[in-house]
DNA sequence: TATGAATGAGATTTCATTCAT
DNA sequence: GATGAATGAAATCTCATTCAT
């Protein structure tokens, strides 16, 4: 077994237990087993626990990241691209529902905290670019980005939990009218 | 000392605790300590930790539904009620960012599962039937009360949890704006 | 049993394993063994392992301070004191072996480090004392206390360190020769 | 790099870590690490832990004993030699800390029981026949060498130990003085 | 020889909970 | 009810040692 699939298997396993159990009741000896590593084995790769559970964060903001941006057409229509954004938002979260589960424990948690105002808003950054050009071209409202993006992303995620709950399940229609929600709310009126 | 003030003293001591170290590391000893208590005592109030938090959990909600449907008045214009309501969401939690964050964490983390589907709702009761309502009545979007309550609120957390970050400080002219946005989404077209 | 009584035991249990196996190798957990104790309660009564070292030094010294000191009549002829602290000296070490071993150990380690300068010297100030005012009324050579503490009392160790060592046994006789050979050395010529 | 080098490598980051932090804390890892070695070499030199520390220490007594003997001359007065004796004895340890320090720590240690009695007296063996000698021929006291020999290297070591403390520093005068206050105790009087 | 990733037993410490007072 | 000393299972983390390369 190569050395990046022992990293791998320990974020796996870290991330699975997380959301099962929550970081507390996560043990490292349970992270050991499930990724089939000795338990030292996961203090070669990482420092402690904490550090663990914040470079799964980092790891899940660059892959995200990615997955939201590769491929952005700038040539084309603002509403269209926000349309794609949210889409694949959603439909990324749902599909990797650990993923959007760890995500909102790990941001609502203290551990947020062991990184800088700075470095947070680093992961956060090509979401910002993205809104705060479409309101310099006056497509959307002229409001301060942060507050817009927080509402954006405060309703996706908000529509994300609804849907993986189980509670509810959103058909595509839905998810469009939802897009629209969201489009009338911030566009330019 | 009254008994009511311990509880109240084991609660206070164990939302400030959770808010600053998480669940994890907010061991019952500090919480007696901060409450004043000896360890013991929490246990004549509360069975176990779990059940603990759960009732701080159950505290917060019965507070919040009263603060925020108390002086609700049906005969007023709905945008109005619903504006009224959004401040008084917006103002209580910036003005008691421990319940904000307490919730916030409570609600993403595994312990939200010590309740049935049922029981949660339950809390979520008023806003549902307060929502429902103006989309009977044509007021709102023709879409489904459990996505357009998740996206209300999903974003007005949002905006909120960018106002306690220290981030960005909104002013009441941007508050009114948030709202409009909101209001701009969520109304029948 | 009362507190004062598991506090002691610890510290026994202690002592006697530090100086069967030295610091390494000798586990928390078999100290909690040893004084019939759980493992936590050793936390109840001191904060870490090295913390209960550090205590289990200073408890050693105040009692052998006393020991020392006790019965020391400042009426009488020094050389007859002297004698008498050599001897008390000698033989409360070679009756109680264990305390002699670890603190031997404790003073040679980084541990000792734990106390500042000046703690370090309010523990031996008795005997400080006591030798120079001996320099002081012309008893002793005139040389620095300091120096003169050091080679009687490193003397008067590795003696001890002899006897213990089972390599050969000190007679009566040769303890008053070895005293003498101590005397000699340090009385003003 | 030669083997030689390796090895010695190892020893002088051994010594230097048991100095700074104890047998205890100090792992082989960071023994390979200030060594420049990887971990796994150190085991092509030493099978164990231990048996490095050893290792160490049988070294330093042959290079003690080197120092302290090769350029002693039989022909010459007995309290001259001896006067060089202990003055190597002070200069080489006060002016290599590390060395002592290991060393007492090493004697006062668990580890020494490694070695039989007598392994240990095959190593004091020069310093025993020295002194030996000197009683025979009546220079010294009539008493046994091994008592004699432990009040010599007790106090010396002490007024190394004192001077290495940084609480006192010792002149040249006052080490002919200390060197007196032992000599006038050993001879024959 | 040399490496250093990997191991896993075992160390220290924590902490929810109990119970005698 | 109230206390807090005591418990001991379990958590995090360390580290001497091995072994495939």
């Amino acid at each position: 077994m190569k050395e990046f699939d022992k990293k791998e298997a320990i974020f796996n396993a870290m991330l699975e237990l997380i959301v099962k159990h929550g970081f507390h009741a996560s043990p490292m000896s349970d992270v050991a087993k499930h990724a089939n590593v000795a338990a030292g084995t996961i203090y070669h790769y990482f420092k402690s626990k904490d550090e663990l559970i914040c470079a799964l964060y980092v790891r899940h903001k660059e892959q995200m990241n990615e997955i939201l941006f590769k491929n952005d057409d700038p040539s084309r229509l603002f509403k269209d691209r926000f349309r794609i954004f949210y889409l694949l938002l959603f439909n990324h979260y749902t599909k990797n529902k650990n993923e959007f589960i760890f995500l909102e424990q790990f941001i609502n948690s203290p551990f947020v905290n062991t990184f800088s105002r700075a470095d947070l808003q680093k992961f956060d950054q090509p979401t910002y670019d993205f809104i705060r050009k479409a309101i310099f071209t006056q497509v959307l409202r002229d409001i301060s980005p942060k507050i817009l993006i927080s509402m954006i992303m405060g309703s996706a995620h908000a529509l994300i939990k609804l849907q993986l709950s189980g509670e509810y399940n959103i058909s595509l229609s839905e998810l469009e009218t939802a897009f629209l929600v969201c489009w009338d709310g911030i566009k330019r009126p």
